[in-house]
DNA sequence: TTATTTCCGAGTATTCCACTTGGATTTTAA
DNA sequence: TTAAAATCCAAGTGGAATACTCGGAAATAA
């Protein structure tokens, strides 16, 4: 059970924003060459969490990316839920239409996987980019 | 983030040991059948299984597997951690020798991932398969 | 006007997942 | 003794997902 590279990248990516924040843009480029991560595969990162609204970008020369809020008003939940989608160990819960839980009231492991799912949320919605940075 | 097919299918599977605990070896294709999974591959799990020492094996006709301890003393995490390997969300922790996290001394998501393992790692190594059953 | 940057869509190599296949061996029951 | 039922074992396979690359187009600062 491990998380992709797009959240462990993604976070690590915007921990550097947190870091220059309030210094103006901070270009793929830089953040590919300090985290040595290929940039165009950045690239496509920094588009999801533009589109997620956690970052605002600046085209053109001298520009690149800033975060859309305070380092201590985004939280690691947000960001990994934008790169990995929902959190969720088994799609027995909500209505996906899928075949894979019919029996879902019944079910004895729907709660363990909930309760799992849950205390996940509770770290990564609780923990901001300036609780990473900081303590 | 999601949990493979390993793992839940083998906690289900475990379960239907439980239930009939006492009463006997119950074959693969039992198991298959009323979880509707395919049997084949419910074959490789409880080899895994049984490698791990979570259940034994009566070859044969009327043959079939049965839990090697009683339900209520084994955990879903050790039946998840035999089928899923280890809890780590990322491989920055203990010494695999991956290039991957270089700099884990220094690095801020560190702290994060282990929370976030070690809250899971709670929750299943406190859950039995009595548990699952019982209230 | 040229460097630098984001933007966008597509392509691709590799790995992993979720099985399947084809037997060999063991044991029970007729 | 033989057939059926079961575990055991090693390998193969198709498809999906991961982790990227590539080739440009558009915007902006110097």
């Amino acid at each position: 059970m491990k998380l992709s590279t797009k959240g462990r990248y993604g976070v690590l990516a915007m921990v550097e924003l947190a870091l220059q924040y309030g210094d103006g843009p901070v270009s793929i480029k830089e953040i590919a060459e300090k985290q040595n991560f290929s940039d165009s595969y950045m690239e496509q990162l920094f588009s999801t969490l533009k589109n997620a609204g956690l970052v605002k970008s600046l085209r053109g020369a001298r520009g690149g990316y800033i975060l859309a809020r305070d380092p201590s008003d985004i939280t690691v939940g947000e960001i990994i839920r934008a790169l990995e989608g929902p959190i969720e160990l088994a799609e027995c819960i909500d209505g996906g239409g899928k075949l894979t839980c019919v029996k879902s009231p019944e079910c004895v492991t729907r709660g363990l996987w909930k309760d799992i799912s849950d205390s996940i949320s509770n770290i990564i919605d609780n923990r901001s980019l300036q609780d990473l940075l900081g303590k």
